[in-house]
DNA sequence: CTGTTAGCGCCTTCAA
DNA sequence: TTGAAGGCGCTAACAG
């Protein structure tokens, strides 16, 4: 049997606004009443229905979250932060998976728009014009995390991507290496595309090399897409000897290339990844990258959400999580 | 603004009902009416309140999913095709991630539970007395895939785990190994984990070849559990020369071992592994594995879902979808 | 074909 | 501290 709370009223000889309140603690009750209520709940087992709950006091303690690939260990890491911090605050999380398609995307933000998400977060790799004018539609807190715009009224969550480029191209030159290339990801991704890429200009020429065409190619973050930009590379008369890819997938699939090429890696080509997906620590050779915390992001996330649905009075514009290099198997000194 | 359907019913001129005829076509409406409606409907860009739309239709058109753990390329397969197959019936996810924990599991049940969902899927490893005690109080559907056991009342989405794994045994046997180990999932998880090891057993039976116990071992389906039991195996005086690992992640950490050692795969020794993940094909050496498809198995998953909801005549009691063997680079001819 | 009237289950004033 | 009553936004049964 499914009991509702004028059940449980009459079980109780209370009214259900007593009811109410004991379980909200939202009133004081007298603590007799109160233990009459509480007893009648236990033993019906009792649960109130979110939906009725929802609809009155207007939220529906469901964050919608969209990401553009479910199965990248990327997206999956921040997920599981958005999920636990979420899970801590009484929230849960309408997850949402683009496959990387746009209107895929803006159905499900329709979704969510009637669905009264209290808040949104946002995952993803650019930010469209229709994008745009599907978020003017939430009257609900949007955060963004690995993504966003100068003009953005959003907060995002991410890291100095300008930074952490210029770190890995920068310990390459150390490690000795002048002919480096780079497979970076799409330009109009302002963050992990365009800044991987500047900081990668900025490297070079803080050390006097010379930028040399053929050896930037673009891709699309998936390891075919390094795949097939490293056979581009290796087409090439004369070759670097050292990768930057603005992405681990996109460096295990250079370096798959390489491997069927009949190369070695790091002895023919060092690689540098970017991101340290649990792969790059199992591939073999083992990755050399710039490590992130993604599951932190994810929490960041959530936390920034929770703080503008309750008002807070400092709501960050961003908030800038830390990155490392991890040095392993495929960068050689040369 | 915010419009609700009584606004909409002042600005068309018509009742509340009469609106929400239009919106559900749930009943006919002269075309006059009904344009006049819609035309409000765009004007105000009015969206009804699913919220208010369950409550009284007892239906919230979301359904659970629980999984164990959501980076694990397999669930993420499974979850997109349950995604696609509930967006096109009008239904969304309520994803639920229990990073391999009874508890948050349990947890999890209980929102869901509060949430009114209209259907659950259950993806695990195991079932245990307290899940099943919780499902019981789920008065909607159940579906699982790739888990189950023999009294559950539940639809079960699987591949035949016996089979497929008797068939990769068989493959390395005919490949002419007669020294095989395997590395197997828990027991206690009554497909993947105790049908691979029968399957086993039996192709070793089937071709008179002794079962060597210190061959085999026991991990958990993780990348390190891979390592550590491949570890194990090296230890050994007298070595197989292949081994049957229970899913893909397992057997990269094998592979990975056996590197770490200076040994070759599939020279030193042959390896074989199941599920066909993406990283299987990636991985230098590839991987030679069972395949199966486990974005149908969820696509299946929310069909039968939906064909509860739906009071179908017939609800089958276990859909079982193909497996085929992936021969990479991973094993040997002896 | 259309409108009126009750709910759905809960929360929240307002009074007592 | 407690109860009665109205309302959240929509659907569905019942009239007309």
């Amino acid at each position: 049997m499914k009991y509702n709370i004028t059940d449980i009223a009459k079980l109780a000889g209370v009214s259900k606004a007593t009811v109410s309140r004991v379980l909200n603690n939202s009133k004081p009750v007298s603590d007799e009443i109160r233990s009459r209520v509480l007893e009648v709940v236990k033993e019906t087992n009792f649960k109130p229905s979110q939906l009725a709950r929802s609809l009155s006091s207007k939220q529906t303690k469901l964050i919608g979250v969209i990401v553009p690939d479910i199965s990248n260990p990327v997206f999956s890491q921040i997920i599981n932060g958005i999920e636990v911090e979420a899970y801590k605050k009484g929230y849960n999380v309408l997850l949402c998976n683009s496959n990387n398609k746009e209107d895929t995307e803006l159905n499900y933000l329709e979704v969510l728009l009637n669905k009264e998400i209290d808040g949104l977060i946002y995952n993803g790799f650019k930010i469209t014009d229709n994008l745009k004018l599907k978020l003017k539609e939430f009257h609900v807190p949007v955060v963004m995390t690995g993504i966003g715009e100068e003009q953005s009224n959003f907060p995002v969550i991410k890291i100095d991507n300008f930074k952490a480029a210029n770190d890995a191209v920068s310990f390459l030159i150390q490690k000795g290496h002048k002919k480096i290339g780079m497979i970076h990801g799409p330009v109009n991704d302002p963050l992990s595309g365009k800044l991987r890429l500047e900081g990668y200009y900025q490297a070079l020429k803080d050390n006097n090399l010379e930028v040399e065409k053929n050896f930037i190619q673009e891709g699309n973050y998936k390891i075919s897409s390094g795949y097939k930009s490293m056979t581009n590379i290796l087409s090439l008369v004369e070759k670097p000897t050292a990768i930057f890819c603005a992405n681990d997938e996109m460096a295990i699939g250079a370096i798959k290339c390489i491997i069927d090429h009949g190369y070695k890696v790091p002895n023919d080509y060092s690689i540098i990844g970017f991101d340290n997906i649990e792969l790059s620590e199992i591939y073999s050779p083992s990755l050399t990258t710039i490590s992130q915390s993604f599951y932190n992001e994810g929490e960041s996330a959530m936390r920034v959400i929770i703080s503008m649905l309750n008002k807070d009075k400092h709501i960050p514009k961003e908030i800038v999580h830390d990155h490392k290099l991890i040095e392993r198997e495929t960068v050689k000194k040369i």
